[in-house]
DNA sequence: ATAGATACTGGGAACGTTCCCAGTTCCCAT
DNA sequence: ATGGGAACTGGGAACGTTCCCAGTATCTAT
């Protein structure tokens, strides 16, 4: 393998000059220049970043730790923040934890021994000190915590998104309306949560009583769906809706539901999170609150870049999501 | 930030020894060991990778080329692999060339530059010439070609799958059987793949004469299945199942079927490849062929891992689908 | 003509680790 | 007691780049 030493003495230059040549910058005759790069490609040269950033304590790398890769929303987060990272020389690295508190760490304590230069982290149940601790590098937090982190926050605003569901229902009629909550994204308990607090305002405005058994807390996974399916079920007082969280869960609920002779959105409608390609798909349509995957992606990794700059950035940056109208919710009789 | 000599200081050791203890190899007594062991602990020393691939000319970390990261399909590839590698000490970079030829070049420039140990890569339309002129480390293919290649292969026995299905919708009682091609995964004309081989093969045993326009190529993709559906529908003459090539098309099928009041399995039977969620929640449910998506990239990163260490690996490794049945072939009237 | 800026160049040191080799100590078998 | 191997140790060189600095040539303004 060559070497930029090799290269030197082809073009007869220095190794200084091959060096300036190929980072393109400082006063390089055209001469040397074009002497470098005839010998960069007769020698077929390619540089070594390692030695690069050995030297310069850079390595053009990002780190991205998600809790699921094979989850459409993770992976379309991961492509958004490629995208930008890639046009400004940076490689991504995606790391998956399989929601493994453990995994979490050993690829926090990996990004450092690998001396990455930035970090973007979604790991709801990690304890935030200890990041800082470990990480020295600039870090980006994905997805919204409720409580102030020393990180910068990118993720979607909940808060409105459950007001925009419930406007819309509303405006179909509904009144008596269930909500779906879970620890998950927000690392406290869901009564602390902003989904829930986004609920409970609402429903003061419009001045109708909270009913504790219509406020459902279930994994919002297909299976959480399914459960939340039988509880339903086994309600005297029943919600004629039901925001469920995330599309799983609506998924799952609409199967179960369907196995059962219930049909979504006649004998109940559904409101789903996320915009998963499935909910597209499936029939009934499910009615969603899309979030912009790649564009949390794209923004997260701008916030790395403008911090890799040293430029600060915005504290939380909470995008809105967007009503995706399709056929789980029905019109009720006014 | 601590090196190891500030360590061997603190230890009263050399930094030989240090580097003995961190490698955990070489003889080292105890007494060293637990003095570099407390140095280490106190210093908080973090080792430094990038120093370490400098000098020993291996980075540790393998990386994976694939097409669309955001395809159940790959994301469940890329899951199988990292758990594989993780467990020996390898990191994955997995790098989304969203099907763009000069993003994979790139991808591979770059893995060259890093000094990546490995690559494993799904470039179905690249040129494999180049490839190997390119790269000088182990790298495996994944995804089956016809062709032969000078890398090892790891994907789906399309020729088994092709039979299974055949036997499959056979032994329900059809006859008339179309079957999607695609060039795509095969870089090379669609009557040289592989299916196609296995579907004039098995008909001949049968004794049933192939109707040509039985055969049909589209992009394997949503929008394929649904314009499949119109080729179907203004078809004289319509088989009574048609193998679709992947699920995504059977899903677009049926979509378009049910807009336009066909019914599947009623009206036309289908069979999938590949088993992604979506199509077992779907109602009806396509009975597809499921391929071991992290088993094929568990094997790919173990063909790695074994090629790292010297050894000689097969030249493919072709795995078996297992057929799901689910709603959407029906039995004929024999 | 000369001072001083500007353009360009090359050599040495440094980044933090691992490898190589030589050296010291200790123990055991003769 | 002595040779020889095993256990253990430390120092220097090397990996390939970039940074720093000093040096030379060229140009411009006085």
């Amino acid at each position: 393998m060559p070497t930029i030493i090799d290269v030197a003495k082809r073009a007869n230059v220095s190794k200084s000059t091959v060096s300036r040549v190929l980072a393109g910058e400082g006063n390089v005759s055209k001469e040397s220049r074009d002497a470098v790069m005839k010998a960069v490609e007769e020698l077929n040269f390619v540089k070594n970043s390692v030695a690069s950033s050995m030297r310069t304590r850079k390595s053009k790398t990002v780190l991205l730790i998600i809790p699921d890769i094979t989850n459409n929303f993770w992976s379309e987060v991961s492509r958004g923040a490629q995208i930008v990272l890639d046009k400004k020389g940076y490689s991504l690295m995606v790391a998956n934890s399989d929601w493994q508190k453990d995994r979490e760490e050993r690829y926090l304590q990996l990004a450092m021994e690998h001396k990455v230069d930035a970090v973007m982290v979604n790991a709801p149940d990690m304890d935030m000190e200890k990041v800082s601790k470990m990480v020295d590098t600039p870090i980006v937090v994905l997805g919204e915590r409720s409580q102030k982190l020393p990180f910068p926050i990118v993720g979607t605003d909940s808060y409105k998104a459950i007001r925009k569901a419930l406007d819309y229902v509303w405006s179909k009629g509904h009144k008596r309306i269930g909500i779906v909550l879970s620890a998950s994204f927000d690392s406290e308990g869901t009564k602390n949560s902003t989904k829930y607090r986004a609920y409970c305002d609402w429903m003061k405005e419009k001045n109708i009583d909270i009913n504790e058994k219509w406020v459902i807390n279930i994994p919002l996974s297909i299976e959480g769906g399914k459960k939340l399916f039988s509880i339903w079920r086994d309600m005297d007082e029943k919600p004629s809706v039901i925001l469920t969280g995330n599309d799983l869960v609506a998924v799952g609920f609409t199967k179960s539901a369907r196995d059962d002779d219930v049909v979504v959105p006649d004998d109940v409608s559904l409101v789903g999170f996320d915009d998963i390609p499935l909910v597209g798909l499936m029939s009934p349509g499910i009615t969603t609150l899309q979030k912009p995957k790649s564009e949390i992606g794209a923004i997260a990794a701008e916030r790395i870049l403008e911090m890799l700059d040293g430029k600060t950035v915005p504290e939380r940056t909470l995008l809105d999501s967007l009503l995706i109208e399709r056929e789980s919710v029905k019109g009720e009789k006014l």
